[in-house]
DNA sequence: TTGAAAGCGCTAACAT
DNA sequence: ATGTTAGCGCTTTCAA
C-alpha cells in the first residue's frame, strides 16, 4: 500500500504538502492540489488511520457496549446510535457483552487501549470496576437504557421506569383488572427494580394487595424456566391473575406462549401487557399491548451527549452532566381488553 | 496515561527492556522482570494498541459486516463469530450495513484504513466494488450465509439453499400438501434464488404445477406489504394454498399473523413452515416448523477460515480456498400437520 | 542480559 | 506556498 511518502516522491513534493491537500487545512496552490489529487487517485493511496490517530490523539470511533444483541429492543438503540454517529462522521464499534462482566471489562480495556473516543454503555447490574475506572479517568461515556444510581455522576439516557410501570398498572386497573400479575426481569438491574417499585406504588394507590403468588422475579427472556413459572402461576386454584404485566415484550411473548399452552385465551381469560414495543409486538398473535420506550431516540440522544463530552474534553470546554428520562407511551393492541363482569 | 518511556524512567531502565518483559519475547532477568511488572502495576500502564499495531502491522481485530441486526437469524451468527474470535484473542468489530451498499462501502474503507486483520461479510446482493477491491488486494475475507457465485474465489461458509428448500417442500408434500405456497425474499440474493430453484425442482419431481398465484416474491421481513400479499393469496377463491413455505422464520411469523387476521387456523387450514430456526420459533403460537440453519456453527467456521487466511498472509504460507456448505435440518413443530382428507 | 536507535505513517510547528 | 523536522508510542535489529 502506498503511503504519504510514496505520493510525495511520485509528484516530487514534500509529504507535508501532500498531507496539506489531503486535510485541506492550510492553503495550497490549486495546481499543486490538482497534481497531488491525481497522484493519490493513481496510486490508490489510502491514509493510515492508525498513524493518523496516533498523531492527533483521536480515532473518530466510539464503542457501543450492549448486553445481548439477541434482545430485540437493543437493536433499535443500535440503529439510533449508528445513525447519529454516522451523521457526525463517527464509526461505531458494536460489542456484545453477553451480560458478562468479564467480557465487558475485556472490551473496555481493549477499546481504551485502542483509543476509541468514547463509550455508550448499556451495562450489567453493578457498576463494574472497569467502568468506574473509565469514569475516574474522565473518559467520555454515557449510560443508555440501563443505569446506576443517580449519584454515579455518569451521563445517562433512559426512561422513567418507575412511572412507566405505574402507568402500565394503572392502565390495566382502569380496564377493570384487579389481580394484576407481574413478570419481572433480573432485580439486580435498576431498570427492573424501579419497575417493581412503580408496580407496588400503583397497587397501593388502587388499594390492591401485593400478592407474591402472582409475581415472577428474575425472569429470563425466552427461557424454559419462565414458561414453567407462568404455567404454575396461572394454574393456581385461587390467585390466578386476570392480567399480566410483563416487563419486556420478549417476556410477554413467553407469557403468551405459556397461556396458549394451557388453554387460556388472550385477552378473554387473561390480558397481557408488555414493555418496549419491539417491532415484533405488532406481529404476534394476538398483537401485544405494550409500554413503548423511545429506543431509537434514546440511542441518538446518547450519541449527542457523548459527542458533547468528547468535544468538551478536546477543547477543555464545559460539559453539563445530565440524566435524561425520555417519555414512554402506552400502545394499545389486542392482548388486553376491558373486563366487564367481576369474577 | 503512562507510556513505555514513563515506565522505563520510573525503573531506570530502557524502553526496550520494558517492552521485552511486556511481550516476553526475549529473555530478561527474572529480577528485572519483577521490578518492571511492579512499576507497570503501580503506574497503571496500559499499552497503546495504535502504536503497537502501527509497528507490527496487525491489529488483532476483525470486522463483521451484517446487513441488519434486527434480523434475528444474524444474531446467532454474531455469537458464533464472537465466541470463536475471542478464543483466538481477536476483537470483533460489528457493523450494520442496513442492506445499503454505500454504508457497506464506507465501513469497508474505514476499517481497511484502520487495518483490521480481516473481514467476515454477510453482504448485499451484488458483489460491490469495495468487496471486489478488497479481494483483489488479497485482504483476508470470508463470506458468510450470503454468497456470490461460486466463481468469485472468495471463501464462503453457508448452507445448500437449493437442497434445503427442496427438502422443505418434500416434507410438506409428504405431509399430504399439494398446493404449496412460497414466500420468497429478495431474489436479487443468491440465497433466495437458490431456494426458489429448489422449490421449483421439488414441484417438478412431485408433479405439482408451478402456480405463480401462490408465490410471493421479494417479501420484506415484517413489512405491511407482506401481510397484505399473504391476505390476498389466501383469499383467492381458487388457488388457496394448503401449506405455505416461508423462506425465513420472520416471514413465516408475518404469514401466521396474516392468517390469524383472516380467520385461518394453523395448521388445520394451512400449514406454515419457516427457514432458519431462530429462538423465537419455539415461542410463537403455534410453534413454528422450520428448516434449521446451523447459524452459530457457520459463524465459528467463518472465523476459522478467516484466521487461516490471516496466518497464511502473515507467514507467506498456503491457504486453501473453499466453499463450505453446512447441513440443514428440519425441526418439526406445531405449525404443520398431516393432511388426511383431500380438499 | 540490556541499551541505543531506527522506523511504522502521519501531522503540525517552524522555517523559508 | 512549500519544505524540514520532531514526535505520537511502540517493536526490533544491532551493538555492547
Amino acid at each position: 500500500m502506498a503511503n504519504l511518502k510514496d505520493v510525495a516522491e511520485y509528484v516530487g513534493m514534500s509529504v507535508s504538502t501532500v498531507s496539506r491537500v489531503l486535510n485541506d487545512k492550510a492553503y495550497v496552490d490549486p495546481s499543486t492540489r490538482r497534481i497531488v489529487l491525481a497522484a493519490v487517485e493513481e496510486l490508490g493511496y489510502r491514509p493510515n488511520a492508525l498513524a493518523r490517530s496516533l498523531k492527533i490523539g483521536r480515532t473518530y470511533t466510539i464503542a457501543l457496549l450492549i448486553p445481548d444483541i439477541q434482545n430485540l429492543y437493543l437493536t433499535m438503540i443500535v440503529r439510533g446510535v449508528e445513525d447519529a454517529a454516522r451523521q457526525e462522521g463517527l464509526t461505531v464499534i458494536l460489542c456484545n457483552t453477553d451480560e458478562n462482566t468479564d467480557i465487558e471489562a475485556e472490551y473496555i480495556n481493549v477499546l481504551r487501549d485502542r483509543w476509541v473516543d468514547g463509550f455508550v454503555i448499556s451495562s450489567i447490574s453493578k457498576k463494574s470496576d472497569s467502568i468506574r475506572r473509565l469514569k475516574n479517568e474522565g473518559y467520555p461515556m454515557v449510560l443508555t437504557v440501563r443505569y446506576y444510581d443517580y449519584l454515579s455522576g455518569i451521563d445517562t439516557v433512559a426512561v422513567d421506569n418507575f412511572n412507566a410501570a405505574y402507568q402500565a398498572v394503572k392502565y390495566l386497573y382502569e380496564l377493570g383488572h384487579r389481580q394484576i400479575g407481574l413478570v419481572l426481569g433480573d432485580i439486580g438491574l435498576n431498570v427492573y427494580k424501579d419497575r417493581f417499585a412503580g408496580y407496588r406504588e400503583a397497587l397501593r394507590d388502587f388499594d390492591l394487595p401485593l400478592n407474591e403468588r402472582i409475581i415472577i422475579k428474575n425472569a429470563v427472556d425466552g427461557s424454559e424456566a419462565l414458561i414453567h413459572d407462568v404455567e404454575m402461576m396461572v394454574n393456581q386454584p385461587t390467585d390466578c391473575p386476570d392480567a399480566i404485566f410483563a416487563t419486556s415484550d420478549l417476556k410477554a411473548i413467553s407469557v403468551m406462549h405459556a397461556l396458549h399452552k394451557n388453554g387460556k385465551q388472550i385477552p378473554e381469560d387473561i390480558s397481557v401487557m408488555g414493555f418496549d414495543d419491539i417491532p415484533l409486538s405488532s406481529l404476534v398473535h394476538p398483537t401485544l399491548t405494550t409500554m413503548k420506550q423511545p429506543l431509537y431516540e434514546i440511542g441518538q440522544l446518547s450519541v449527542q451527549k457523548l459527542i458533547s463530552q468528547i468535544e468538551a474534553k478536546a477543547t477543555n470546554g464545559q460539559h453539563i452532566h445530565s440524566i435524561e428520562l425520555l417519555p414512554t407511551e402506552i400502545i394499545s393492541r389486542q392482548s388486553t381488553r376491558r373486563r366487564s363482569e367481576r369474577l
